[in-house]
DNA sequence: ATATTTATATCATGTGCTTATGTAAATTGG
DNA sequence: CCAATTTACATAAGCACATGATATAAATAT
């Protein structure tokens, strides 16, 4: 198969799962880019405002308000950088975590209940694909490539 | 593997490819709501109001303005029905399926361009997996069963 | 030391969602 | 059948969340 080929079949299923997804997500008061972003957060640890921005695909003003709302709602805490004194370094919290894993626990459930409608053989070509997913989720997307300093 | 550890590990990967897939997405005006809308209407053909705003999880009102927006764009029509005076058929129109088809071959050009630095092992993983990825993005949705007349 | 750039914040505005409610067509029950 | 209820959609008011323009303070460069 074509990587051309490949692109274009994936990029049509993707469409699909992405709504599956979508409706597999617990209504838990959380915008699509606030899950994201809180996902970012407990996966890569304390992030810059401008960065978090970028990898959201949302501007900074945008991340400015979205990450004080979720200040105020005590899932992320602002923190100083000890190099640059204009820095804020975003981190979430305990309370951030539970919150994560209480919208996972329920997205994981439903998805289970409608893994077990699927075919043994389908499961079993999902497990199997398993890798493969997860090199396809852990591509570094353009804003990982900023901090490319030109030396 | 059982199928609640598989739920899990899919879960996971889904809320990052769900992030890949929105930074591919190009910004073509459409909202994620509308563009879904577009693609179930594409797909499955003229549909009602209220089981269109059921699929893409969002209340009725909501889904009323949405395809007003759709169809001011000419990207929608609303039909009315034979038997029922009351029900609003949403079709897609030829300009609705050329913005979807233009969406797409962008996505899908960017996706290539990352699947290009992906390993030829993973790519092949990828493409094994496409009936799997097919059979999931094809599982009824909660919505899909509401048409079951009790007889 | 001044000018420029960078990181974040603030403001004004617009879109798209929600809840509450209205209207007309279909269905139900006496 | 006709009044009451239900169903499908529309409208309205308000809030969440995005954008673009701009301000401010810290760092860097000339």
């Amino acid at each position: 198969m074509t990587p051309d080929a490949l692109a274009g079949a994936l990029s049509s299923d993707l469409e699909r799962i992405v709504g599956l997804f979508r409706s597999l997500s617990p209504a838990s008061g959380l915008s699509m880019t606030a899950a994201a972003t809180l996902a970012s957060l407990e996966r890569l640890g304390p992030q810059r405002l401008t960065l978090l921005a970028a990898r959201e695909g949302v501007t900074q003003p945008a991340m400015t308000q979205l990450i004080s709302r979720l200040e105020d709602s005590g899932l992320v805490r602002r923190g100083a950088s000890q190099e640059d004194g204009r820095v804020v370094l975003v981190a979430i919290t305990d309370e951030g975590r539970a919150t994560l894993a209480r919208r996972r626990a329920g997205r994981t459930e439903r998805l289970a209940g409608i893994l077990a409608q699927l075919g043994p053989d389908h499961r079993a070509a999902l497990a199997s694909a398993l890798p493969a997913l997860d090199a396809l989720a852990s591509i570094p997307r353009d804003d990982d490539l900023v901090r490319t300093p030109a030396r």
